[in-house]
DNA sequence: TTGATAATGATAATACAATATCATTATCAT
DNA sequence: ATGATAATGATATTGTATTATCATTATCAA
């Protein structure tokens, strides 16, 4: 991926627009109404590509398909809508989390994942 | 599943024995110590059963392919050690949660988990 | 503008966990 | 102990997300 393709910016734009993390198909979506004609291979592959550059970040919730968001947004988590499956970003955090783990463990880092309803559902 | 067989029973001690959530590959591997010659397939159709009966709980982990543990331990967290891949039990719980999502959301539930190194790595 | 070649799009191939198939074996009510 | 049949074990098949292939198209340095 050394060239600029409007098929490039049309994902980076579906992300950007979106502002939600993106299944892969939701992006595919979301590009076509940029460029109609765009294919899922190209989805998956600018995606890679991206993800490998650090443009994108993966989010992968517990038993789904990962999906991508814009880097750059710091540390934070995520919340599914229970109604509608939507991923959402959460910009706070917990902070006592290491206490939870048992003696002897040594606690590096956590995900934590919301689940209930969105705003709209 | 309506008559008691030793592979059922090998299966169930195995989690128990274990004391934290086991892949079907790792139930298959301990299970073999008390039958060697069950098949993967005999795993994968107990736990499915068992899961159903309510006599084990699914536990999914970002990423990771589901784990089962056996249920009543009531609702507890996980902490994953990036060096062996195990995944232990937490039994505390963060209580302010529901604080973090955005307004016009409800949280109804989350998941977490810790990543870290475990007491034997 | 042109040529080298990177990227695309359509689709075939892959990977792999989980399920289905089916002959054989084990369970258990009688 | 016996027979009906549930369960097993070996393995083929499935389902599905992702990747590879390759002819065609688009990009961009010259």
């Amino acid at each position: 991926m050394e060239r600029s393709t409007i098929q490039r910016s049309a994902i980076h734009d579906a992300l950007k627009r979106a502002g939600r993390p993106l299944l892969a198909l939701e992006v595919l979506e979301l590009a076509c109404e940029t460029v109609p004609r765009i294919g899922i291979a190209t989805i998956y592959r600018n995606l890679k590509t991206m993800v490998d550059e650090g443009l994108l970040r993966q989010v992968v919730l517990p038993g789904e398909n990962p999906r991508f968001e814009l880097s750059g947004h710091g540390h934070h988590h995520h919340f599914q809508c229970k109604q509608c499956q939507k991923v959402f970003d959460i910009h706070s955090c917990p902070t006592d989390l290491a206490a939870l783990a048992p003696k002897g463990f040594t606690v590096e880092d956590h995900d934590l994942t919301l689940y209930g309803r969105c705003k709209n559902c």
